[in-house]
DNA sequence: AATCACGATAGTGATTAACTATACATCGGA
DNA sequence: TCCGATGTATAGTTAATCACTATCGTGATT
């Protein structure tokens, strides 16, 4: 049993298809279904059912694929302890992102990580909480941009930014000539909302609780981006509630739109870092997290580590 | 870097002498040696400093070996794991049975299961054939129990036993007195049916070729069970066509019933097991079968195994 | 300076892991 | 029922790796 098995196993559990798994690892099939055989003789069980059709992973098959995926992150965490040993700031960092920060965020992000540490290159992935939780604890991503409350066993969240909600609308709505807006007033209006996935969805439905989807006013974007909703709010199809940050993200703005805070108390959301507690480059955090705050970004406020 | 070097490296820090650790190692001072150069470069880390008098483990090397350490843990986890999956009288097995047996086998079979194989747990499913047959293809369930005629791709079947049909009718209905029942006699009465999807459905109508359901006396019960139908021809609403072994699930039997065979030739269902023909655990299903005729079912004729 | 202890290096053989080519099994369509 | 497509297993070969023995180099001790 080598490493290598252990690799080979985990792809196949994951492809379901020695030819897949094979390509994945780089390897030629005959190599992998080797591999796999060997593995289920020292073992002396049955890791996966081959048939015609497709391949199916036994009961306890499963278990050892998990266990060997422990072995595996594990074993990469070695890397990571070698290469923080040497330089916290050098080797690729996975960055993970949610979709409502990553588009605002990412263009002052990068240039800026750059600078601080031009050799690490960062590997960035957007998606919603819940996918970059998993992949976070999987190991394909190092560390993550999300909002709070997170709270996940092994994992270690850093507060970065508050930033406050707006409400956007057409430009000649009537309430243009409001200078804050109050929560509620949002169940007046046809909101058009983020699909389900995405938290900045249920935050704010959280600010205005008269405001519950499907009964009312209310319209859901499945599968949508605050881009596309902006959009559709410059047509004229309703109001809705940005982050700061994706509220104004092209100076000057767009003529059809229109801005306007939230009546006080301001609703807002938490930003923040989260990663492994075993990640040992915590150097390159801190360069994150530097980076982020050196970051022009509409109307946040700074959160100092304790 | 490989699961032998990182024995090695552990070996190597706890004693603290390449002689000793390879000693230890069942391996020349040599291969451990070039073996822990390796693993440096590869890693690109110091992490012991050599020097004539001892041995000693540098900062990062320290934290590289208790990683070290942690793998080999977790890979030695993957052993036990398989140790204890080699078993196949161990772990959960997923069983389906079709609705018309399912409620006068499983009182049975459990509690055999359960005392030939303490330790493996059934998780059982009701469900028409076409559904099993679904579920099994696809893993869900490991072994169903249906009727023959079954034929799938990838399935085997293997017979466990004969169930003979019986006329259940009204206490005091004229066919009382008779010992045995013509099939064909079937289509003078009001004939209850179970609902599309039940395979026992069909096999009653290939027994009494007259009796097409919709036309005539006959009525279909959609969505019912065979409990219904014993209290609905309880009830006076008509006659059925029973399994032996539903005709008289409680010792005693319904004062308002009374079952008869049909005349020769008895028409009769073959119950069988069904398994994918890649599922390695074929003692467990032995000890299904051993269990259904262990168990007490009223009528059933076993059949051996070819 | 000679010796000793110990790790590094060189060179060689055996094992193993990878490849290509091809056999074999199964399923679906003609 | 045969044939082709798909997918896994096997065979045979090559290359890389691992582990061995023998020996060297270095620093500490006598």
């Amino acid at each position: 049993m080598t490493l290598t098995d252990l690799r080979y196993l985990v792809a196949l559990a994951r492809e379901r298809h020695f030819g897949h798994a094979a390509e994945r690892c780089n390897v030629s099939q005959p190599t992998l279904s080797v591999a796999i055989k060997k593995l289920e003789d020292e073992l002396a069980v049955t890791l996966f059912e081959r048939s015609a059709a497709d391949v199916k992973i036994t009961d306890i098959g499963a278990r050892i694929v998990a266990q060997a995926e422990k072995v595996l992150l594990e074993a990469g965490q070695i890397k990571e302890l070698a290469t923080a040993g040497r330089d916290p700031l050098s080797g690729p960092l996975k960055l993970g992102v949610i979709y409502t920060i990553g588009p605002y965020l990412l263009p002052h992000l990068i240039p800026r990580v750059h600078q601080a540490a031009p050799s690490m290159p960062l590997l960035i992935q957007e998606n919603y909480t819940a996918r970059l939780a998993e992949s976070l604890k999987r190991g394909d991503l190092d560390v993550i941009v999300i909002a709070l409350p997170f709270e996940e066993p092994g994992i270690v969240t850093q507060a970065v930014y508050d930033e406050p909600f707006r409400v956007l609308m057409p430009t000649g709505h009537p309430w243009e000539n409001d200078t804050a807006i109050p929560a509620k007033r949002l169940a007046e209006e046809q909101l058009l909302l983020l699909g389900a996935g995405n938290c900045f969805r249920d935050q704010v439905l959280e600010v205005c609780p008269l405001c519950r989807p499907g009964e009312g006013l209310q319209r859901t974007l499945e599968g949508s981006s605050l881009e596309t909703i902006r959009h559709m709010v410059a047509t004229g199809a309703g109001v809705t509630v940005l982050p700061s940050t994706a509220a104004a993200p092209i100076p000057g703005g767009n003529p059809l739109l229109t801005v306007r805070p939230f009546e006080a108390p301001e609703p807002f959301r938490r930003i923040a870092l989260a990663w492994r507690v075993t990640y040992p480059r915590s150097g390159a955090i801190d360069v994150i997290r530097q980076a982020i705050l050196a970051s022009p970004l509409d109307g946040v406020r700074p959160i100092n580590p304790r």
